[in-house]
DNA sequence: TTAAATAGTAATCGCTTGATCATTAGAAGT
DNA sequence: ACTTCTAATGATCAAGCGATTACTATTTAA
């Protein structure tokens, strides 16, 4: 809702000397505010308030995205593909450190990229918005992270490896639990507004213990069921 | 977006005779579908819509809600406060059953309400409209159940009483993760469009074997330091 | 110094959307 | 059947918003 001293005009508020920026530069500055704008009010924010916080015209952003689509699919690119990183996906599978570690390490690490403001704000309203982009995302983090942990764990126990007996769904699914926690950390600071009193990467040891600690109770029952 | 035919007027489509109901049954009806609808598109979904879907013309809904945001409102009291069952909280303290039992059989029962499309749907969208609603039922939540749980696994493990060392953060910590690994199940069936190949209730029985293995490895831990 | 190229602006269009109000019509009481 | 009450309608307003276009100002190259 607008406050009524707000005065709402197609130009910037501080009319100080019109910046010339070189396209490239001018085309990210744009796209890293619309990630903070997008993350904070969601996609339904206005293109004129965008352009205001950029102390631009609004007008200028049609000169360099070709719709507000366009815009939005941008932050898509920067969040989602821009902040993956591969190396993650070998500290998974590296036996020569011990799993616990491997699995400490790894999430340490993608918590400090996956529980941003922007990042957890950005998932959930492009979640909740319907775009298929965060069903992929999720596909992608199974297969690249929770298959291998399912698999290590495997192994840590001296179970049957994958080639005797399949991953179980219910393995994967236990994994997820590790993810969710971790989420749920960045959405209850960044969404539900709720401050975590303790440490993340304290959290994130408890998190990786009760995790091995339950599959090592539960992934054998598992693996014996039909 | 709308498509280029579908025709937006003031009128229901059907224009079948004018169906006159009394003022409370038409009160609870707008309600229903306002639940429904904004859970589907979000607050920023057009009373126009509603009013389509409620087969009735958008000023109706203005004779029964001074405003949008009265109305949205309202939403918040049908899900948040209407939905809470007083009884889960005697559930979790009644110690003539084992604890596993209880948590299995209230985490099963909370699951049919918070795991509903819904449910899941209207608390990540007031939560990211920076409602304070969310934080204070994640409170509620944490005084009524979260706490209670983790005083029960002291007992259950024969640890010493809250009266002689008080409950640690990292013991409530600990069962959030009961909380988070579900919710986030309904967020993945309801929000990223995850189907999930397991029944809710077997991954509710896994999750609670997980979270209790897990504690009686880390809470003593836990009570021990400083 | 001048002209071409282009970053940026100001104004405006057309549609959407919350909200208002005078009017219409279905039901209840007599 | 007639009157009264009020649920529901239809038209409309004003503000908001994505998008377009003609124009302006700053570089860059000749």
């Amino acid at each position: 809702m607008m406050k009524s001293n707000d005065l709402v005009v197609n130009k910037p508020i501080n009319s100080a000397p019109r910046k010339r920026l070189k396209r490239e530069e001018r085309d990210r500055e744009i796209a890293a505010a619309a990630v903070a704008f997008f993350a904070e009010v969601g996609f339904d924010g206005d293109t004129r308030e965008l352009a205001r916080r950029l102390g631009v015209t609004q007008s200028l952003i049609f000169r360099y995205f070709p719709s507000k689509a366009a815009l939005i699919e941008r932050v898509y690119q920067e969040v989602y593909v821009g902040r993956w990183n591969p190396y993650w996906e070998t500290i998974i599978a590296d036996r020569s450190v011990p799993l616990k570690d491997r699995l400490i390490r790894f999430y340490k690490d993608y918590s400090k990229i996956s529980l941003t403001y922007d990042w957890v704000r950005i998932f959930m309203f492009s979640g909740l918005k319907g775009e298929d982009i965060n069903t992929r995302y999720l596909k992608f983090l199974r297969s690249r992270i929770l298959e291998p942990i399912a698999i290590e764990v495997r192994a840590e126990l001296g179970l049957p490896t994958i080639q005797e007996i399949p991953l179980k769904e219910s393995e994967v699914e236990l994994a997820w639990g590790i993810n969710s926690r971790t989420f749920y950390l960045g959405q209850r600071r960044w969404i539900f507004n709720i401050p975590l009193s303790l440490d993340i990467d304290e959290i994130v040891e408890h998190t990786i213990i009760t995790y091995l600690a339950g599959a090592k109770t539960v992934v054998p029952m598992l693996i014996k069921q039909d």
